[in-house]
Formats: C-alpha cells, structure tokens, sequence
DNA sequence: AATGAATGAGGATTCATTCAT
DNA sequence: TATGAATGAATCCTCATTCAT
C-alpha cells in the first residue's frame, strides 16, 4: 500500500496526542502529578509507553502538554469577553460557568494547583503566562473602573482570589463548599 | 556521665522532633512534598536517617507530624477568639497577622495545599480535621450573624475562600499579589 | 511512468544501500556502535526506518554490510600486491596510501576498532575474515623473506602491528601523533 | 550497638568499591562497556543495584572508576622510570612486563580502547592524560636522545605505537600474534 | 517500494525503609 | 540511642523491530 498523507498522519498525530492528554489528565487527578506513572497513563489510553515518548520527550514535557491544552479549554469560557468587556450579564453566567468547570474539571484545576506548587513545573506555566496576565485582567478592571469602584485593579485581584478560593476549597471539601449555595453571596460582591 | 532523667530524655526527644519537622519543612518547601527525599531531610537536619525513623515511623508520617506541629503554630494565631468570639478589632488584628503569616511562612502553606492536593496524605489532613470544622467556623458564624448577615454560614465559607485565594497567589506570584494593597479591600468587605 | 527494467531496479537499490551505509558510518563514527540508533540512521540518509529494514535485515546486519563495504574500500589500496607482490617502492607508495586513509576515513577505522571490540560484531568480522589472513599476509612474508629477514611472519605480524598502533593513535590524538614526521622511520625501519 | 567508627567506615567502602570495579572490569570485559548492563554488575559484584549507585553516581562514573584504578595499576609497571630513567635493561624488563599484562589484564585492555573510542568516556579519560604525555614520554625522549637516535621523539611514539598495536591486535586474535614469537623483533628494533 | 506510527522488552536510576554494628 | 550501608521494587525512558497504510 501507499504511505499515509502528511495530512492523514497529521490528523492521526491530533487524535493520539488528544488520547494521551485525556488519560493523563484523568490519572494525575486521580493520583496526582508526583504519584501518577507513565505506565498508568500508557494502560489508561490504550497506547503503549514508548508512543507516549514519540508525543512527549517526558513526564514533565507531558504536563506542559496537558496544561497548554486546558489553557486553550480555559480560554473558551470567557468567550468574547476579552474583546467586548464586562457587563453584570456576561460576569454573573461567566460565575455560573466557572462553577460548572469548578465541579465538572477537578481533574484539571487539581493538577493546576498541583503544578503551580512545584518549582519546575511552575516555571513552565508561568512562561506560558507570562505577560498575559494585564491583558487577562484588562475587563475586570475596566468593569470595577466603571462601576465607580476606588480601587478597580485591587478589587479585580480580589475577584480573583475569591474564585481561586472557591475553587481550592470545593476540591478538598466539595459538600462543606457547596457551590450553590455561595453564588448569591459572589454575585452580590463581586458582580 | 551519669544517665539522664526521664525528664531529660523526653525533652531531648522533643527538640529532636522539632528539628527533624524544621529541616522537612524546609526541603519539602523547596522541592514539593513527593520530590522531597529522607536523605535530604536527613542531611538538612544533621540527624541520621535511621534515627528519623525512630521519631517518625514513615515519610507519610514525618508529613503528619509536621501538619500537626503547624496547625498547633495556627491555632496560636486566633488567640482566645475560640473562646470569647470575634469582633471587629480582633477581626483587624487577625487579618494582620494572618497576612504576615502568608509572608512569612510560605513554605508552611506551600506544603500545606501540596498536601491537601494529594489523595495520600489528604486523608491524613482530613482526619485530623474532621469534625473540628463546626468548632473552627463557630466564631465566624457568630459574628455575621450579630451583624445581622442573611446568610452567616455562606459569609463564613466566603471569608475563608478569600483568605485561601489570597495566599495561593501570593504564593505564587507576589509581587503580583501585594498584600499591603489588598488589605483594605479585605477589611472593607470582610469585617 | 513505465515500469523500471530490473537492472534499472537493481542499481536503484545498490545506490541506496550505499546511501544507508554512508550514512551510517557516518553516525556511528560520531556516536560509536552501541550508541548509534537506527533513526538517526535514517534521518541522516533521509531513508525512512522501515526501508532500511528492507536493505538490512538488523542492525547487526547493517554493521556487516558497513564492513563488507569497507574491507572492499581497502582491498583497492592494495592494489596489485596480493597478486604481484611487494617491492620496496611499493611498499612506500602503500604506506602513504594508508596514511591517506587514517587522515580521511577516521570514521571507518573509529567503527573498525570499535566493532573489534565488542563481542557481538566481532564474531561477524572474524567471519568474513576467518583464513583470509595467510594469503593476506602472503605478499609481506614473501617481501620479508627475499630480504633475507630470519623471521618473515614475525616482521609482518610487527609491521601491522605498527600500522595499527599508529592509526589507534592518530584516531585519539591526532595533534599529538602526526603521521608525516612519523613517515621517515616506518619507511627506514619497514621497507 | 554503637554505630561503626569513621574508620571503620572508611574501610568498609574501599572494600565495596574496590568489589564493584573488579566486578564491573570483568562484565564489561565479557560485554563490552555499552553492552553490560548495572544489573550484571550488581549480580556479579554480588552488591545490590541501589548501593553501586552509592558509589558511583552513574555507569559513566563507573567507567571513570575503573579508569583511574587501573591506571594506577599500569604506573606500577613503570616503577622508578619516570625517575631514575630507562636503560636496555629496564626497557627489556618492562617489555616483558607489558606483554603480560597484555595477557592477564585483557579485561582492562579492551575496556580501555572501547572507552578511548566513544565520544563521551574519552573526554574523562583525556582529562585524565591531558599534560602527562611530556611527563610520561620523557624517559624515552631521554633513552633514544642517549643513544643517539636522530629523531628520539618520533622513534619514542613509534614505540608506543607498536606495543599499541600489539596489544589491539593480541586482543583480538591472541593465537595469530603470539606474544613471545614477538618479543625478540620488538626488542631488537626498540632498545 | 515507502513511510513513520506503534510496540514492549530492557536498562539506568531513585528512594523509602531496614539492619548490622 | 545512633549511624549510614544495604536492599529492591518501582519508575522513567530508549530503541530495535514490526506493521498498517
């Protein structure tokens, strides 16, 4: 037979790097970054150890993997905010839909934090970050700015903490931090 | 030399504790609790490994002790507010003390969210934490309530998540996190 | 396209096997035998991995077909000799001709000692080699015994050996052991 | 019990290395170095893995170990040439001196080409050399210099160059260059 | 004939824990 | 009580070789 395209194989690449970032990702939320094995990776996907090293030259280059792929998922959340700005509408279903990830994506805010604690790791992410973080809390500011607020960037790094807060604290105690029922108090604060 | 007093040995054994706890918590700061090794600690220390092992019967262990001794260290910080309850004052003077904390003892809380991010030793955390969260929160709830909050639980986790969200990013990027800035805002809303 | 005539074909894959053995030579000279993979292989002769299994069976065999090649290479530079036999200005002109060859083709001498010495491949070279040495060694013993030397095999066993120690030595440090002001006394004490 | 005394110690841990690399020099002897394996090593050492990897850092460590053991080894041969300086009959002692341990230590001899040959060992060997040459051919320069050679330091590398070869050539093919058959051309030519 | 994805056995290395002294 | 040598299971990673296309 004939070889594969380049576009096949491309195509093939995509699926199998998805595979393998799908399993990790499942893994090390269960067992967490240190503890998670590649062999456990490798059963979890259903694709040999060695082809693992064919996507990723290693553990650590596989985290980033997995940390730029959920960065790029992150992104979908805020939609158009980034470009049209806050309103109270778009900041309270943007609160109802961090919720939804905070319950629904533990896998990947656990390995987040995880990583964001260990040196090595941290580096990566905070390469990829780097420099982005103004442009990142550009619409909060600009939404406390118009709301009159006498300190919109210290209130938008509040926003922020209360939110990592949440979610840190649903991920170790999820039924003593029910999500439900501290919404009303978010919107009333912060929206 | 003549044997030493029951006394004495005891005392020894605790200054032994506390310096094998001193060196882990440093080197589990610096490399992250998996990464950390018994021999570092061991090293660090000046204390054998063998010998560490008669303080702490596994490293699962030396991470109990070392949460433990830290959670005695918090305790120290609400003062007598378990007993006689909060008020405005001493709501500012923890708050001050807490981010003091949060400068000084980065390695404690670094340590901490590693751990409670980890399935293993978060079971340990839980356990000693279990049942004590009613009794922790009681003097928050009593407090909104005085004044009057409709929802003095909810406050209660809200307070708490904005404490917790604060020192994740402090932790990891300080000077992106000041606290001198925060702290109004934090008053303002909290207290 | 018409379809290739089968000599067409049959030069086709005798450029290629040349092409994989270039390449070869050229990154187990860089990596030594053990170290050298087989895609590196085939991205430094731009033939793809399962091709070159297609040419040869393993890599065992791909170090063969590297030595088979090589030994021909060297056969030319003995020229007539096997079959004339040696005289003095001969001799010469093969001294200078190998020298030549120790200054240009250390790839080949670098793989050479190297595959002697492992086990595995050795055995294959001794193969090739098994009772070829007396009628290589024929011309030297002739050349030795109408000079009237009282020990012809020896002479030639030490003239090789001379051959050999020099080239083991250029090949380390060439700066140290330079064949040109080493060419005078080989000449007086060989010829 | 009371723990061993430093010297005790100290004792303990040239025995076990003084174990590894005899064990190590012999599979690797049988192996070749890339080919034998730290398992191999440990089994025949009859050490545990782990400890070899107390002391020696890597397989590369290793190597460098075995390395300056047995150069130690080979200046014993040289005895007091270096100082008191060669004569026909030190020159003929150490001939034969030499071509016994081209018989006894072929294990050393082999490992030692194997390593000059890779890329990455050969630089720790160098390092090891790099400016003893001058050193280590003086008593030669000085022998030929005295007899009123007209290129001592040439005649001093061509000698050099023919145990080299020898020994290559001995490794490989002992029945074919028989040392003792060797040895009245080698001295007849060389002192 | 040609490609490179896929496999998996094998090898180097680490480290919690034990044990002789 | 105190030491650090010793163990070996567990882990990351490599690479010759195969195979679907």
């Amino acid at each position: 037979m004939s070889p594969r395209t380049p576009q096949q194989l491309e195509l093939l690449r995509q699926e199998r790097k998805a595979q393998i970032i799908e399993a990790a990702l499942e893994v090390m939320a269960a067992e967490g970054y240190a503890h998670a094995t590649m062999s456990q990776v490798a059963r979890t996907s259903g694709i040999s150890k060695g082809l693992i090293y064919n996507y990723f030259e290693s553990k650590e280059n596989l985290v980033e993997g997995i940390l730029l792929f959920s960065l790029e998922e992150l992104k979908k959340i805020l939609g158009d905010i980034p470009e049209t700005g806050l309103t109270p509408e778009k900041y309270i279903a943007l609160i109802d839909k961090t919720f939804a990830m905070y319950r629904d994506k533990q896998v990947f805010w656990r390995m987040y934090i995880a990583v964001m604690l260990q040196e090595e790791p941290k580096r990566i992410v905070l390469r990829m970050l780097k420099g982005q973080e103004a442009h990142y809390f550009r619409p909060w500011v600009d939404y406390y700015t118009q709301k009159g607020h006498p300190d919109p960037m210290g209130m938008t790094l509040f926003a922020h903490a209360v939110f990592d807060g949440i979610m840190l604290n649903h991920l170790n105690q999820p039924e003593l931090f029910p999500l439900e029922s501290l919404r009303p108090l978010v919107v009333q604060i912060l929206v």
